[in-house]
DNA sequence: CGGGAACCTGACGAGTTCCTCACAACCGTC
DNA sequence: GACGGTTGTGAGGAACTCGTCAGGTTCCCG
């Protein structure tokens, strides 16, 4: 969780409480007073996350955004005194990813900043849990341990790499052979009828009814993929 | 652009509210009114964004928040009229994405939902993933699912590998022994007729007359083309 | 060296898909 | 409108896929 932050804010002082706090969070910030510098500087440091105030001079917050959202997919987070319904729509309709209206708490500011980088994965280092959770399914490959519907589910090597696979890229449907290799099967040069049997074993761990999986789906001659399938 | 959202409010008359704004929007929704429900519901439909209101009964909006993370990695929007900075913050850190005060406007929710979506990349169509569209039907080869006019349809393998095909390139006419082969039929030495077979049964599905088809249409003498017109 | 866990294989049955065949409907041309 | 070639359609059986189980092999650990 250490991410480059670029601050386009018009009031000095309230620049420099942020870029304080974002500072004493981990992150580097780089500070800019006017649109046309905010725009630059976005080119020059390709930031995590833009927190953009509307009032800037130069170019307003509005141009700004519609430019980032043109060019590149940088989150930002708009900031303003202006608080009017139609800003708040316009400002979210160009694509901003939060809006916090003046005046803010610095810790909600803070909080809805983490918020963004976390669901944008730009949150630099991945030190963050990387548990993969996918159709009511937790794998969690550094304790290499496997919880569904929050119980602890005891898997076999090969079941959880299979299951670490599927949890990775829910609804992609996974070839026999893709997860045949997930097993390190392929230096004893196995059938892929293998997988079938995992699959099975998955199934009584994790199905309601194995005899009718929800979760852990047959894709008939293609494979299997994991789905959080509406029923 | 089109998710489903699970709503979980206690007050009835706030939740129809949204709930027909959600379908204004092209959403479906589901509502219930306390927390188990939502858990439930949550792992019944696996909603694509949970709209949280905090105070509720049973399980309060937290309770359901820290469950919903625990076993999934569902968007969640909290709601709700309590709005002291610690709560805020709270709920950010339980990991909602946004976090909305009430009295809102229902048109800054809409636009609040929309950005989540976007963000998350849960609202239906996947930017990753290579989707080919032609005349209202959408094949997904990574996820190996056919939708038509928004309803999935189910394929055989020789069914999806040939819309496949004609999807990528609508207009274009295919002669059976072109599509023959996306069957990996040619192995089996099988007959050009054998794609009839296919081509009607893909009918059946696709078309709302099959007798008169608008798609998949036969072109005399040639083969077969899917139409990208609407008629 | 014995025991156990994990994994693979091979086989069988059940279910699904695919192809062929035959005939009816259709198209285009004369 | 008649004719030859082309396409639509239904049914049945061959071919394939998948779920499942029992047994055998490998590996690790005591």
């Amino acid at each position: 969780m250490c991410a480059h932050v670029l601050v386009a804010e018009d009031d000095e002082m309230q620049a420099e409480l942020i870029r304080r706090s974002l500072l004493a969070e981990g992150h580097t910030a780089t500070v800019v007073h006017d649109g046309r510098a905010a725009l630059d500087a976005a080119r020059l440091h390709r930031p995590d996350l833009v927190v953009l105030d509307l009032m800037l001079p130069v170019i307003d917050g509005f141009g700004v955004c519609r430019v980032l959202r043109r060019d590149d997919d940088v989150p930002v987070l708009m900031l303003t005194a202006r608080s009017t319904e139609d800003d708040v729509l316009l400002g979210l309709e160009l694509g901003a990813d939060d809006y916090m209206t003046k005046p803010y708490s610095p810790r909600e500011l803070m909080a809805r900043i983490r918020t963004v980088l976390r669901r944008s994965g730009r949150d630099g280092d991945r030190r963050a849990d990387p548990v993969v959770r996918a159709g009511g399914i937790a794998v969690d490959p550094v304790r290499h341990e496997v919880r569904c519907e929050g119980r602890p589910v005891e898997c076999t090597p090969a079941e959880f790499e299979i299951l670490l696979a599927m949890a990775g890229e829910p609804e992609r449907v996974f070839t026999r052979r893709q997860l045949l290799q997930c097993t390190r099967g392929l230096d004893r040069a196995s059938t892929e009828r293998a997988v079938d049997v995992h699959i099975m074993n998955l199934r009584k761990k994790l199905e309601a009814d194995p005899r009718r999986p929800a979760r852990l789906l047959t894709v008939f001659g293609v494979g299997y993929k994991l789905s959080g399938v509406r029923a």
